[in-house]
DNA sequence: TCTTGGTTTGACCAGATGGTCAAAAGGACG
DNA sequence: CGTCCTTTTGACCATCTGGTCAAACCAAGA
């Protein structure tokens, strides 16, 4: 029985998690202060207690928005797919989401950066059994001669790493590239190289 | 004429950057505070401010000392020698990085995730003109046929994100793999996929 | 218009935080 | 032992930080 939020409320919570991804992305939980997300929200410290109760609770309620939509491509690696094909078109979703939502991917490897208190046990369980899941997958395609025989578990955190290097170390890549656009070369490169790397 | 550190200058100094280390590069330079060090490093607070005049100074003594080492794997790459093995090489030197200094790894990924306010000039300046020579370097052995056409500078970014994935993503990776090492497999893995990646 | 419930704010608080200082304690060396 | 310089400490301070609260403000329906 909870009531429908206002149309007020809806403005002020939104406006209140895009600058919590701001600031959290940026400093991480500890080095982030409600002062600065209150704001980069355009609102006063109690008026924004008076949507979350508190900094951990604004914090939770980006960490859950995030790890759905982070799961997500992996989880639509389909066995019944081109083996090859399939394991591109996740390279290609990941890049995509590091391009689209760069501020979720930081959250992200600030929270692992600490150690990753609040998510661990998360990624313990369902992290590590939707890997486990396709891994296997990807073992038994290198098995049956599909793709070259590649351990599965460091392809998976090659693609995580080659795509979120370009949003979690964005100023890096901007400072080395100056003015040339950093996603499309990725695409080409990312393309070629698993492409080469598959092939049997 | 500085005098010479006397020998508990040398072992208190050493103790403050470690400390200073483990606690930076878990917290980021926000996120931590000088009890956290001063208690890591086993001394008062007055006593670590003795040392170091303030918490910037130990955060610029640490990134002063990294940066040196981070630049050096790179500068050792060899436009003379075989390209493939050299690549090879620098990708081995830095997942050595990775595996023997991971709290250097965390602490420079903190300083870019928080924009890099304090080692942005550096990037721009003696980062890129370091890749960018480099960049030439292999741009011109795939221009001469001895190695496949990529695109050098996504290919050593390549090499940094695959390699600092392993020590800045430490609890995923551990998460992920339970008990096996993580290390081995990625030397493996890292050695196939460069040479799958090079070869003409 | 009045009422009612959601919304916003200024003042405030306790504890944390970076940093200072004078004085005490320790070490090395004649 | 006495001296001098280094090292350590307890007490202290201003500011920041997460959070509370009562009161004021506003929007919308009766």
């Amino acid at each position: 029985m909870t009531k429908p939020a206002t149309r007020i409320q809806k403005r002020n919570q939104a406006a209140i998690l895009s600058a919590g991804l701001d600031i959290f992305s940026q400093y991480g939980f500890r080095g982030s202060t409600l002062d600065q997300i209150a704001d980069a929200a355009g609102l006063s410290k109690p008026n924004l207690l008076y949507y979350f109760s508190s900094k951990e609770a604004i914090h939770a309620a980006l960490l859950d928005r995030l790890l759905a939509d982070w799961l997500d491509p992996l989880q639509a690696l389909d066995a019944q797919g081109d083996p090859v094909r399939e394991i591109l078109a996740y390279a290609k979703r990941k890049l995509a989401l590091s391009k689209d939502y760069p501020r979720e991917s930081r959250l992200f490897a600030n929270e692992i950066l600490q150690g990753a208190p609040r998510i661990e046990s998360i990624l313990r369980h369902d992290l590590k059994a939707l890997v486990d899941e396709k891994a296997a997958v990807i073992q038994g395609w290198a098995d049956a001669g599909k793709i070259a025989p590649v351990d599965p578990y460091h392809l998976i955190f090659s693609i995580w790493a080659l795509t979120q290097h370009y949003a979690d170390f964005d100023v890096q890549v901007r400072a080395v590239l100056g003015d040339r656009a950093p996603y499309d070369g990725a695409a080409v490169f990312l393309d070629m190289l698993y492409r080469k790397l598959l092939t049997p």
